[in-house]
Parts: C-alpha cells; structure tokens; sequence
DNA sequence: CTATACACTATACATCTGTATAGTAACCAT
DNA sequence: ATGGTTACTATACAGATGTATAGTGTATAG
C-alpha cells in the first residue's frame, strides 16, 4: 500500500471525526472550508488521491456518501466508532422468494450489536422467531429470536432455515462425505431427514436472541 | 414521547438501514424512491414529521445530513426507530458487591434491544457470560450472554446467577410451598440443591443473546 | 359538520455538491 | 532540464438535493 503524505493523513482525519461526529462524511466544500482552501478543487484532489490509495471509497457524484475504508496500516485512524448496530427484519415465516420487498412480509424488526454477535451486516441478513421445538436438541426453543445469513453457504452441522411445504422451519445441515446433503431436525419427535435437493435453504444461523417471559 | 406511525416506522427503518449499509442517510430522493413515492414532497413530509417527533435530527439543507437520534448512550432512554436500546456491561463473572464500579470490572458491552428482549431498562441489568453447562437443561449452553436484571425478586422456576464459593453461577430459583427456597442446576451432572439462606442473589435472568461460532 | 392529522401527487426553484478546465508554485528524481 | 507528484487558486457547470406552493383523498376526533 501506497503511504499517505502528512496532509492526506490530515484530510482523511477530519473525514472521519466529521462522520463520528456529525455521522455523515463532509462535503468538498465543508473540507476546503475547514482546511481554509480558497478552492474546491483542493479538496477534490486530495479526495481524489485518498480514494486512488484505497482508504476512501463510496460511489462518485453523491453527495456525503464517502466512506473510510477500514484499513490495517500505519496511518489507520484510530477510529472509536462505538458500536454498530444493525436493525433487521422479524418474520413469523419466511416467504418463498425472499426477495426485494422483504420488509414488507416482515414482522417486525430487532436492533442487533453486530460486534456481540460477530457478524458483518449483510444486507442479507434477518431474524426468524422460532415456532415448535423441532431444534430443541440444538437448544433453541419455541419463541427464540434467531439471526440468519441468507446467501451463506451451510456446512455439517450448520442450523438453517429451509423451505419445507411452504413454510420456513430451522434444521441442522448435515453433510457426510459421499452422500447428498440432508436436513435433520433435532428433535425424536420429528422425521428426521429430508432430502435437500428441491428444497431452498433460506439463510445460516449466525446468532439467536432468546426474551424470557416475565 | 409521540408515537410513530407504522408508515413512519417503515421509514425510519429505511434510513437507519440506509446509513447502516451505506455509511450515509438517504437523500429524500432516495427514501422516495424506496418506497416508490411518486413526489419527493411526501418524503420531505415524513422526515418532517419524523423531526417534529424528535427521533430524526440534523442541520437542515443539507445533503444526507439526517442523523437518526441515538439511543445508544448511556443508561439515559433515547429512542431509535421507536425503540429503546440500552448499553449493558457484560461479566465473565459477576464481582460480589455489585456495586457502583461495574463498568470497570466489565468485560465489553452489548447494545440490547429493549423492546426485544422485553424488558425495561433498568440501571441495574447486566449481561453475564456462561461459562460450563450447568443450565444446559434450561437451553442455557457454554458462552450464551445471559442479560439478567439485578434487585428483581426471583420466582420460582426464574433463571437466577447467585454467588456460589466466590463465582457467580447461573442456578434454577425453586421455591415450593412450606419450605425455604433452594438453589438447582440444571444438569444431572451437577449437585442438585443449593440452600439458599448464605447466598446472594446477583441477577434474574429476563434475556439470552447466542453467537454462533463460524 | 368541521377541524385536524396523515399520506400522498405534481411542479418548481434556489442552493448545494461533485466534477471539470486552466493555471501557479514547490519539491524530487533522472 | 525535464517529467512527475504534491498542493493548491480561480471559475464554471450539470445534476443532485432540500424546500416550498398547491392540491387530493382518507381517516379520526370534537
């Protein structure tokens, strides 16, 4: 990686306080303001130079929309960013396609501390509260919050949400050397395998919220 | 504290979403088209509205400026889309005066929905980090965050953490008539019956957060 | 019935904002 | 000396953006 010079490590520091502070990147405007440039083209070039050595990024022409590329380096800011908190739409039962529109079907919606739960905020990711106890054996129980990642791909023993008869129910990925994937759901009550080929794995359990009733 | 619309709900939503995956609000442009308004004025008349209701701030004229009005400070109430968050210490192992100095024994923190987990934000809630299986009977296993709520009085059946031989464990309350309560784990493995006279109640369990390893 | 809040459509406009063109000046390596 | 990078000034412009005026329809409360 390219290193930045003095002012660039300036600029790119006053980038990020104002988006802690004021949480949205400034403008050029804002930067040659502050810096007292008497032109925005100053503030352009150095924009301009941060994003050629990759710690600025963000799509071009809109307004307030760089960002820091969190970068491992020497001239990291040290960013104390807090937390980041992530809000996620709640389904009672997962429609089929899980397309665009999902914050319509949704239930609700929960506030989740990515950095407790360990997980990056995929634009894919959702909760599912749990209906039954077919997962009882992997401790999740009737009424459980649990977060899933659509679009990952499941491993052995990986508990996911799956489209069977039209209904979402969670089951253990399971996946022995020669043979076809199956699901498995955790409870003796239960059938115990189903194939996995016509059936559409909806997201990967990645993290569960449990209320206590009071 | 003025209650929001669901469509006002729905937008809110979206902008905290926008600035979470973005790292930049939306401009009203962009919230209109979400929602596939055809005039920008109707969303101009949310944020409006979302401002007047004070859980929208931020300088006015000003391009993706909109800031969400942050709930994650301190134990004070704020609100973000209609929801409260709180900021509570998590243990590996609960001090036993639990005093004041929380925060400095404190292992991190984690940000809670309230309105998930369903409970009110007491100063006095804390997270505490399982450690063993002891509650494994309880669906409780080896590194869930239990979210326990301190000075609450323990029913019977309630999740407790009581301070047992200088370490905080997660124990079933049981109280049944005509005798004195006692303490159980829930693991055949473990001895059964705590009296509960010498010990200190530290917490009673309302909430459960799981992180999945990957 | 009237008034008020809500949820919009349609159009317009001043200003904000990113980008561009045309330079100036200092420094550094070849 | 020559070409390249850095660090700016000055001016300009198209499109993005917040805000405003005018109006429609639908609830809900007094």
């Amino acid at each position: 990686m390219k290193t930045l010079t003095h002012r660039q490590q300036d600029v790119i520091e006053f980038i990020g306080q104002t988006i802690d502070n004021a949480g949205a990147a400034p403008t050029l405007r804002e930067i040659a303001a502050h810096f007292r440039f008497r032109s925005v083209k100053a503030a352009a070039d150095h924009v301009a130079a941060l994003r050629r050595k990759g710690v600025l990024a963000g799509p071009p022409r809109r307004a307030r929309a760089l960002r820091i590329v969190d970068a491992v380096g020497d001239w990291a800011t040290a960013r104390a960013l807090g937390r980041r908190l992530a809000r996620l739409p709640v389904y009672g039962t997962i429609p089929a396609g899980l397309a665009e529109d999902r914050r319509q079907e949704a239930r609700g919606c929960v506030a989740v501390d990515l950095d407790t739960l360990g997980i990056r905020p995929t634009p894919r990711t959702f909760a599912l509260e749990v209906r039954g106890d077919s997962m009882i054996g992997r401790h999740i129980v009737d009424g459980d919050l649990v977060v899933l990642e659509h679009g990952k791909m499941p491993r052995h023993g990986d508990v996911v949400a799956a489209l069977i008869d039209n209904e979402s129910t969670l089951k253990t990925f399971v996946q022995e050397r020669g043979r076809p994937p199956c699901l498995k759901a955790e409870n003796p009550r239960y059938p115990k395998l189903h194939p996995v080929g016509e059936l559409v794995i909806q997201g990967v359990m990645v993290g569960l919220i449990r209320k206590v009733k009071v």
